[in-house]
DNA sequence: TACCGTAACATTATGATATTACAAAACAGT
DNA sequence: ACTGTTTTGTAATATCATAATGTTACGGTA
């Protein structure tokens, strides 16, 4: 099984399909998970697919909600369970400034990645920018320290909402 | 008046004399507020000394129990417009993925600053590191993204723990 | 099938962080 | 001192996240 490409990592369309988007990310995370032996369990993938409604981050109590309105009810750490799994298998990311979550462009891929956040329509698009890790890491290597993960998330305006 | 410089924004030594970084980043915090006509008052003034108290980021919460075995025992809210204040002003900086406050070792100056955090003794340091604001200008640019803020927060091992 | 061990999930409660709303006090300019 | 503005106090509440404990579902074994 080969790894999933990027996909949707930019600023797409207003009218692209969507369900493609969606589609697309399931048939990953199951690819992903199939490979490492971990489950994709109801609750996982329905969480996974709650944040892939759309291109911009969810709170988890905003999950909770939606889980809410479907008959099933559950309480705060199954949805930090199912999003915690999520995390670790590269599903994911958390977006600290936000508290939110957002999937992933290239399910399972290493590195943190970089996000940049519209502040007019809540989207998100991720960057894997092989030059700002390389500006980080020179950065911290200059001051003597070893990098471990990093969090970057940029906010301003995507190419939608700058024009208007 | 001129601008404060830059002090302390890397990993100092161990030993070095931590009350000449306090008396300065007040020195500063004063000259700064002085040229803007804004009023630090005592409130604001304490909370930076204790924010300063280390080299390390603080909570909100942790502020207020210095404050409180101080015979002054303030609610959150006054903790928390304290810090509105002294982020406004650019004398602290706000560490998203840490929920803490640090001071800032260019005060007054522009721009959001990256900060190396040691996952080890939670010391942290601060760049304004032109490279890394250039690399993510560009990546984002790349996107058709207009960037007004960042968040960089990269953690991992400070040159003392690196070692150990 | 019955058994066992592990992984996942449910439930309750609580911890940690942050804000709203309104009242009182301190301050600056007159 | 009078007045409008800024700052602080206070109580309640919102929001985000985890601890602690017990239960259920699943997969392997005999
Ligand atoms: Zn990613
Ligand atoms: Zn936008
Ligand atoms: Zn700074
Ligand atoms: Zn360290």
């Amino acid at each position: 099984m080969n790894s999933p490409q990027e996909r949707n990592g930019g600023f797409l369309p207003d009218q692209h399909d969507h369900g493609d988007c969606v589609a697309a990310a399931l048939e990953d995370a199951i690819a992903v998970c199939g490979e490492r032996g971990v489950r994709l369990t109801p609750v996982r993938r329905r969480v996974l697919e709650i944040i892939w409604q759309g291109h911009r981050p969810l709170g988890a109590y905003a999950i909770l909600e939606v889980l809410s309105g479907e008959g099933h009810s559950p309480a705060p750490p199954t949805v930090y369970r199912a999003l915690e799994f999520l995390l670790t298998q590269g599903l994911v990311h958390r977006l600290s400034s936000l508290n939110a979550f957002v999937g992933c462009s290239r399910p399972g891929h290493p590195g943190a990645g970089q996000f940049l956040l519209c502040t007019s329509c809540g989207t998100a698009a991720e960057l894997n920018d092989p030059e700002i890790e390389r500006a980080i890491e020179r950065g911290a290597a200059a001051e003597g320290f070893v990098c471990r993960d990093h969090t970057v998330e940029i906010s301003g305006l995507c190419p939608h909402c700058r024009g208007t």
